[in-house]
DNA sequence: TCTAGTAAAGCAATCGGTTGCATAAAAATT
DNA sequence: AATTTTTATGCAACCGATTGCTTTACTAGA
């Protein structure tokens, strides 16, 4: 358990100054570039690490980007992840992650322990039942900087990164007219949440350019869950007159419906045309393999990440509310096709 | 943005020393305990925060845990996170997690950059092609600790936790048997990782012991992902005697290999009976659903994250090769179940 | 009353970089 | 040759909390 090497001890060993190894460290311009060649190259003979609190102490800050999420447990969300942790690994940053469990108690908790933390800014998609952002008014009053995506929620010099919900509702809800659907039934959460708001506004406004008309009985909210998916299905089983398309808002409980649909007699997508959201690779899983609405999440977090950075760097200013919009692809599956495709020439 | 209050605040405003303020915040003994109360409550009204770099300097320690998995997008490593996360909470330890995405490569430079961190400790579940732990050589070095779980390799000093997987594919084997099976495939990872070879371990000593002889070509290495799923099922409809059972080692797989077999034509489990393994949500979807082996990632979670924090605390120590077991359950599902359940009384 | 003992609090050094402000040396200008 | 400018480096304060050692103020025992 040898000790750690410090700027002293190169300092020592090359006759020169602590502040003069510091700043070769830090490729200031006013060291002889001979100087800093040889300052850097004894540093890694000597194994030298700088050390980020006496750094931090001093420069009064950290490094470090803080990340709220509702869950970990999508592709998702690993894929933002990913994206995350390698534009921030690139430009020397540390990720704090947690997840709210979509519960705002635990999404408050989370917000107090990363401003402990002092994070340079915050990352967060928010939980299911957030009503407001106050826990996060701290940061907004420190000018702690903060950027929402995909479960957003307008706020002032806030950045929001999302793809058009509506846009991709009413595509997906299109889709299902396309295919001869009349009586389509929409499953969703809580509508709190942006995503599910959107989604059904899009599924409302698709509706009406058809020329059909919104029944409300075909709306459904839920929590989206494996259970939500099931009771769906028995619900429609007992309906007077079933829906023949069904949209619903989340790819894992459109699986779970389907499967309890098709037990219970129904021909997907013959009786039910039915389309998911999120391209979750469970929706290759089931048979007929499920239409789906897909959006890159490597992506999202890519330019999450790169955004705040750039902002904490001072290259970029967050400070009108501004929404970056990402594309998103209707991926087309058999769950949903009742005409054959197009002849291909 | 106002400052931040330091404990030199609230000393001169209570005419103390910083010295006492810093010893009563830290409950020291010789601090009279009005005094504590009488700053711990002028801290409070000030909106005062520790400085957690100043303090992580001057103790030589940095409260944080760096957690290396190869992915996150799974139930089961969600569930793991969870509880790391609620333990370190408690214990005012913060997690900096990173995912390997299953490559060496990343997994080395995750792991230089937890070290740069000065992580206190790490909690670590391998990628599959490690080959050895010459990247955590550094850490071993200094005495920082480390803690392997689910995909762990033997190393000295060094705790493991995880279910007993020889077991767990024994039992799983020993079902399929139960219910009639006489050939048994095996489809499986790399067996690099314990995990995997451990099942393999279980599954030929089941067969042994049940007097049926192990035949390779039904043992079968491959990366378990959708597509090898798919091609699994493909290679089973050629074979000339198809096997009657299915055991493999990952619930996502097994999934997509048990649809794409029965668009062939397969009854489940009539023809072929399935087990999968880890009790992903993803075993509820499919039609029948899947036997499977479940184990508790919270649990296997938070008590990785306490023996590391005991450990750190000098509670306990992991000087010597010390394995922690779970204990796992086998869930039995329709996919499985050739004979009526026994009548429970 | 005086001294030893204890409880409570303060002093000042320390952790390792960073940075504003000198300073010294070399180069350019007059 | 004298002066200004440029380039390269050093000095020392600072960031905020921690902690070994002292000091001060009491209390108890002799």
């Amino acid at each position: 358990m040898e000790k750690d090497v410090t700027i002293y001890d190169i300092a020592r060993l090359l006759q020169l100054s602590p502040a003069t190894v510091s700043r070769a460290l830090n490729d200031h311009p006013a060291i002889n570039s001979n100087t800093k060649h040889m300052i850097a190259s004894k540093a890694k003979e000597m194994g030298y690490r700088s050390n980020m609190f006496a750094s931090n102490l001093r420069r009064q800050r950290t490094s470090t980007i803080g990340v709220i999420v509702p869950r970990l447990d999508s592709y998702f969300m690993s894929t933002v992840l990913a994206g995350m942790e390698k534009v921030a690994n690139d430009a020397n940053y540390n990720l704090i992650i947690s997840q709210s469990l979509e519960s705002v108690k635990k999404e408050v908790a989370n917000a107090k322990t990363m401003f402990d933390s002092r994070v340079d800014g915050l990352l967060v998609s928010l939980a299911a039942d957030t009503e407001n952002l106050d826990h996060f008014n701290t940061f907004f009053q420190k000018g702690i900087p903060m950027i929402l995506f995909d479960r957003i929620m307008p706020q002032k010099n806030c950045t929001n990164i999302v793809i058009d919900n509506v846009k991709a509702g009413y595509d997906a809800t299109s889709h299902l007219i396309e295919q001869g659907c009349r009586r389509i039934m929409h499953m969703t959460g809580n509508i709190k949440r942006n995503v599910y708001e959107d989604r059904l506004k899009g599924y409302k406004l698709a509706l009406m350019d058809h020329g059909l008309t919104v029944d409300d009985a075909l709306v459904q909210l839920t929590n989206l869950t494996r259970q939500d998916g099931l009771q769906m299905a028995d619900h429609i089983k007992h309906m007077a007159s079933p829906p023949d398309g069904l949209f619903v808002a989340n790819d894992f409980c459109a699986v779970s419906c389907m499967g309890a649909l098709k037990a219970n007699g129904f021909s997907i997508p013959g009786d039910i045309a039915v389309v998911g959201f999120n391209n979750d690779p469970v929706s290759q899983v089931i048979e007929p393999n499920l239409t789906t609405v897909h959006y890159p999440g490597q992506e999202m977090g890519e330019i999450a990440a790169q955004s705040l950075i750039n902002h904490l760097n001072g290259l970029l200013r967050i400070n009108t509310t501004n929404t970056i919009l990402l594309n998103y692809e209707l991926v087309v599956r058999a769950s949903s096709l009742r005409t054959p495709p197009a002849e291909s020439r």
